[in-house]
Formats: C-alpha cells, structure tokens, sequence
DNA sequence: AAAATTTAGCAACAGCGTTGCGTAATAGGG
DNA sequence: CCCTATTACGCAACGCTGTTGCTAAATTTT
C-alpha cells in the first residue's frame, strides 16, 4: 500500500465529489442540504456548486419558499451531462450499457460473443455494440470512458487479463491498452463482482456501509465493499468466494481443494435440491458475516435470480439465526437493484467515479 | 459509511504523517528519501520537515557526504519524544506496555487479573499499573493516551463493552469513558485482533499491503487490515474468523452452528492431534485468501506460538499449494513479530495513529 | 411600514503545496 | 589555484483551497 501525495487539488475534487453524491442520492438539493450533509460551510458548498454549475453538471430549477425568509436556490444533477459505457464480459455473452452522471442506465444490449473468443473477437464486437449505442445520442465531448467487468484472474491496476477462466486465448492479455487504442476511448478494467459491488454502492449513496456482492453465474464468486471503497485485494484477485472450504470431507472441487462452497453448491443443484443449493451458499454468507461484519450483503448473478425468493429467504433466514442475536448486529440481505445489468452498470459507474467520485490516497 | 469533510488541515495532518512513516521505517533519512517516498516535492518535504522539528518529534544527526554537492542533512526519529500506553485486557491478565513513537515497546509488565473481574477491579488494576510504569519515566506532556485491546464484542467507535465473552461483569460498559475519567487519559478502546494487525502494520511501513492477523488464544480470532487502515466491519464485530463453518457436518460450536473452525480445531488439540488441529488453521487461511487475497498473514496468540513452527509450516505449504498456483500471486506467512506483547503495544499504536498517523476521511 | 428571519454571496484571510530562483558546499578538471 | 559542474537547501511569490466577517436580498410576521 504506497499511498501518494495530497495537494488542494485532492481537496478540490474529494469536496467536490461529496457535493455529487448529495447531488445522486436526493434528486433535488439545495444549498443547506449539502451544508447538512458534508459538514462544509454554506460559503464552501456555494463555491462548489458554482463550479459544478458552470461545468454542467449542476443545474438551478428554481426556489423553494418555504416560509419566512429568502427563497433557497433548488439544484438537481443533469443527468446527461456525462456518460460512461459499461461492458460485462461474460463467456459467451457481451452486455453493454450505456449509464449516465445519475446512475441510470440509458441504454442496454447483449449480443452473443464466439465460443472461445479472442481478444480481437471482443475488440471487434466492442466496436460494433458501441458504434450502435452511440449513433443514436449525440456523447460529443460527454462520454468519459469505458469500463469492462469481466471474470478473472486480472490485473486492474496495469488493465491486464491474466487468465480468465474457461476462456483459451486470454493470457497476460493487455486489455485495457489494446482496447484504449482500438476504441480511442479511456478504459477501465475489473472483477464483474466488483464492478457489481459497486453499482450498488452507488445506488445507495453515502449510507452504504461495509457490503458484499454474492453472485452466483458460472461459479461462485464475492464482490466486496469496505471502508467506503471497493476492496480488490493484494493482486486484484479477491472475490473467490466459491473457492473457500466448507467441507473438510466434501467433494474435491475443480481447483483441487475439498469441499468448496461452488462444488458443494454444485452437486445440490445438480441433485435437484435447491433448498439445499440455498443454504449452502447461506452458511458461506454467514462465514463472510462472522469474518468481515457487513452491513448489507446483495445478492445477484443469472443462476441465483432464476430462484430469487428461495436464495433470499435461505440467506436472511440464517443471517437471522446463526449471526445476528444482538440487537445491534444488523444485516440487511437484499437482492441485486440492477439485475441483469449489475456488472455492466457497476463498470460504467466505476469510470464515472475515476472523474467525479471520491479521488483515492491509496492506489491498488 | 458517512465521510467527513477535507479542508486544509487535512493536508498538513497527511503529508505530515507520510513523512513520519518514512521516519519510523527507515532510522535515518533525508530529505530525498523522503521526497522519493511520498511524491512531494523537495520544497514541500523542507517545509514538513521544519515543522516536525519545531515540535521534537524529529531531529537532525549530522550531513551525509555521498561524492560530489552540496552534503545533505540526515534526520531521525526522536523516539522518546512521545509515548502511548497499550493494555491488552483478556481473561484472567492484564498486559500493559510503554511504546514510542518508533514503536519500540520500553516496557512491559503482566498483572493477574481476579477471576470474573469487575469494570471497577479493572480500572483499579490499570491505575496500579500504570502508576508503576511512569514512576520510572518523566512522560509528562509527552504521553499521548492509552490504548486497550479486548475481546469483544464491543463498539470501538463509542468506547463501549457490549458484552464480552466469557466475562460476567461486561455488559454494555463504557469503558471508554469511565477510564478517561479515572485515568485523566485520552482512551482508546479495539478489538484486541485490531490492535494486533496494527502492530504488525505499523512495524512494516508503507510496504504492508492487505494482510490479516489469525490469532489462537482460547477461541480463534483474525484481525484485519485492509486497504491501508484497520477493517472494524459495520458494528466493530469483524474477526470473527473462529465460527466460520469449515465442516457443514462437523461438531456443534457454541455459537450453535455445526462445523466451525474454532470448535473443529479444538477437537483436533483435545485428541492431541496437534498436526490436524494445524491444518484446520491452514484450511481457514486459505479461506481467507481465497475472499480477500491477502499480501500478508501474520500468526499470532498464546496457543499458536506454544508450536509456532507446526502452525508456519502448515499455513505456508497450504498457501502454497491451495492456492498460489500462480507466480503472480504471493503471500508472506509469517509469526507476530511482537509476540506476547502485540496486541497491547498495537493499542498503543492506536493511540500514536490517532495524532500522528494517516487522518481518516471515512469515519467507523 | 417596520422588524425578524432565512438565504446568497462578495471580499479579505490563513494555510497548504508549487514554482522560480538564488545560495551553500562539495568534487573534479584545466 | 581557480573555475565549473553537481548536489542540496531554502526564501519569496504564487495559485489554490476552505474559512471568516459582513452585506445584500427576499420573504413572513408584527
């Protein structure tokens, strides 16, 4: 963890990046709102909202009179003021979204991707979506960029693929650098877990306390949302979730280990038990409760939204039993607010965030 | 997660604390190191620097002629020029320890505590002890506070005992601020696994990626440090590593599930099978890299380093073989470089974080 | 019509890191 | 011996941040 330098240019957009998530959470807003809730003076908002005005995003729609005194200036974010594209790489499939400064998806499309696709394949089907889902907006100037969430292992920090699993020609693949040149366009690469993560990290705004994203598609796998930040682990490799024991004397799992949550999982949904496949995955929830206290754990991914209700009652129901006896342990379980967009949206959202979020101290 | 807002102050509080980062780490240094560390510029390092000196916390040692120019100045650490207390509360003992601001514990000293002791035997105990310990050493105005390290649960965030395991007396005590009045001391109060991970943390440097701390010690607990801080969770409740089911058919645990690792292991040193009892740890190692991905995993706890050779080894060759199949991927395993005295001279550090360590802009 | 209340914003300020540039101290070459 | 290149330190001016002090504007209440 080498953390850098702070200079008022950090102040400037950290401030700044509060005032947008005030501006993302309450449709509208006005100057005492934000005073409430940044701690920053009334003279420090005004001079943020100034500039936020005069770049666009912001804008005045009109006065509230709420009583005596001096009518308060209402500011709403403007929504198309900036885009980011989304894509979730997944085996066979590329979905792309189109996600504006608000959070909202504008625009969504999958198209099937080859078996076994090369990294030209991608590029060329990458090209094609977005030529489409632009040539019917006009984002001159307003697109900042676009963010792929795909399986790993990956590299998020150098953009690299390193082997993503199932896939043949996905070696120490330079993504991020091929696909900036070939779509003269900013890239960012991630986990679809979490890119996920933190789609409904910024749903929720500023109150989205400590979170994990458990999506179950192909695999197992854990995104995870801690101290106000995606957590990516040392190598960007956190998240194998499906891969952790819960079995010493279980099956032996494809990664040569006994008893994985996925193996587990998989021979009971395999066995047609999925009330069984449910509460497997619910003791691996109440695992990652015991072990990292969260406040909200989302739940996602094709499989698991095929038996929504089933995976959401199993997973509350032993969050309530097993892990939460005091009245201040509380866990909200919910599913994912995005559905089948998540992954995509959230690696939109994470490109909007490298602009206006919360500029980070630590790299990596 | 509500963030706080970033002024000025922030600025100098942050930069002032990478400096002494590079400080702790290296004995001695210059103003290139520094600026070679940190990003900041020559000119930011000399204004930093001659704060730091205004308040004794650094000094200078004399010139470093390396060949050719002008010779540079050599600065250290004034280690004595601040100290913190540390205390680690557990069942039957009380550990306290003088730290500075180097992090050199300079004394150390373990006082029975009565069986099922009181809030009031405690701050007794701690008076005593810490009357002792500074009758020795003129610490005045140079003590920044004390720090205690506990088992939970509890609310670090409010200084509260919410009911610690095992102990009668406990229940919702607020112990921060009973001790602060007792004491006529700033108090800081953690889980004990937090204090310990940021004792390792803190004798590593800026180096120390995301790492975890397991500690076997009547129960099995993990501290966490991820992202460059402590990981508390959203209720101060994570580390709770011990009651993560590793055998879905295993043993009932007395958290009421089935197959925990704490109550697994203890069947394993209760048989005297000292290598399973090893290998369950390992299991739930791997576990934890397999969620986290983790640079570093210390081992630590009276229990563990009772055979601190059989639990390295087994945790080493698990990690190696479960789950760093890939030359990119390494974690070091290594035992708490502090030994008996981590946790307690990690509370101390706490306090030491507080005033000279990286500010938080995300309080909880 | 005057007073009270609430909001907005101008102007001066303190404090941060940065930039530009001058100065001090050393080694090596003519 | 002197000059030059090299390396390091630091003063002074600057741009930028949020803060403070105060004035102005718009509304309701008296």
């Amino acid at each position: 963890m080498t953390r850098v330098t702070a200079d008022v240019t950090f102040l400037r957009g950290y401030n700044q990046a509060l005032v947008l998530a005030v501006g993302r959470t309450a449709r509208r807003f006005e100057r005492a709102t934000v005073v409430r809730a940044t701690g920053l003076t009334p003279q420090a908002v005004s001079k943020v909202i100034a500039r936020l005005s005069a770049d666009g995003l912001i804008r005045s729609t009109g006065v509230r009179r709420p009583g005596v005194g001096k009518p308060a200036i209402v500011y709403e974010l403007v929504p198309d003021s900036r885009y980011a594209i989304g894509a979730h790489v997944a085996r066979r499939t590329l979905r792309l979204v189109l996600v504006d400064l608000a959070g909202t998806v504008r625009y969504s499309a999958v198209s099937p991707l080859p078996s076994d696709f090369t990294p030209q394949q991608l590029l060329d089907a990458l090209r094609a979506g977005i030529d489409t889902m632009t040539s019917s907006t006009d984002l001159r100037g307003r697109l900042t960029g676009l963010g792929i969430g795909m399986i790993g292992p990956l590299d998020h920090a150098h953009g690299l693929v390193r082997g993503a699993h199932g896939l043949r020609h996905w070696h120490d693949v330079p993504l991020r650098e091929i696909a900036e040149k070939h779509l003269g366009l900013p890239v960012h690469l991630d986990k679809d877990v979490t890119a996920g993560i933190t789609a409904e990290a910024w749903r929720h705004g500023a109150t989205f306390g400590d979170a994990a994203l458990i999506m179950i598609e192909s695999g197992i796998g854990g995104g995870f949302w801690l101290g106000g930040a995606a957590h990516r682990g040392a190598h960007t490799n956190a998240g194998e979730f499906g891969h952790t024991v819960v079995d010493l004397d279980g099956p032996r799992c494809v990664c040569g280990r006994h008893g994985c949550l996925e193996i587990v999982h998989q021979h009971a949904t395999e066995a047609g038990d999925l009330a069984r496949a449910a509460r497997v995955v619910a003791v691996g929830v109440v695992n990652l409760l015991q072990t990292l206290d969260l406040a909200h754990v989302v739940l996602a991914g094709a499989d698991l939204l095929r038996h929504p209700q089933t995976y959401l009652a199993a997973v509350t129901e032993a969050v309530q039993a097993d892990a939460r006896r005091a009245h201040w342990l509380t866990t909200r379980v919910t599913l994912s607010s995005l559905g089948a967009d998540a992954i995509a949206a959230g690696a939109a959202m994470q490109v909007l965030d490298r602009h206006y979020g919360i500029p980070e101290l630590a790299p990596n």
